[in-house]
DNA sequence: ATTCATTATACGATATGCCGTATAAAACTA
DNA sequence: TAGTTTTATACGGCATATCGTATAATGAAT
């Protein structure tokens, strides 16, 4: 299952079920990046756009990465994420 | 080779790549985006953090999406020259 | 129901991105 | 070379993200 991201809610997301996966609270992942809880409160909720190195910094403390490529066709079924 | 991004600078040359193989000029996915030719560049060149609406914007017009998934090991080293 | 941890929201202040416009620099092409 | 397209940079002004701090709401567990 590929977790495609597409707008700041679907980014948001996923940022939240790869910090939660790790067991860490929106406090210590702010403490790891410099962050307020609270920038992290907006940004996995998609709220507002928020700013690119901030999503840098996260994913970088979470130990992700981005992967930029074609959108996949419509071949992906909805079935197919769960 | 994947498209891994984990700096602006990386994600700026990944959509450079990609416009330029649509053959578009920054001017031209300007237009599409509704954004400056001037923001385009900056985001290219990865020189200073933009915003995460601008990247989907861009991202949307080339028809590209996002893909977040945890580090791969095999580049972790080259990519620490960044 | 109460407590404790976690997450969401609020305030003014500051930093930074994007805007419009414009020009300068680079890269192609004839 | 000169001319054309493309890309990079500059300015003031406006919009918005993040800051620090704090509090309110929610969730989890006993």
């Amino acid at each position: 299952m590929e977790p495609i991201a597409r707008t700041p809610k679907q980014i948001g997301a996923e940022i939240r079920r790869y910090r939660r996966r790790k067991k860490l609270s929106q406090t210590e992942l702010a403490a790891k990046t410099k962050l307020r809880q609270a920038t992290i409160s907006t940004l996995e909720k998609g709220q507002t756009g928020t700013q690119l190195r901030t999503l840098i910094d996260i994913l970088a403390a979470l130990e992700l990465e981005l992967v930029i490529r074609p959108r996949s066709s419509a071949s992906k079924k909805i079935e197919d994420l769960f």
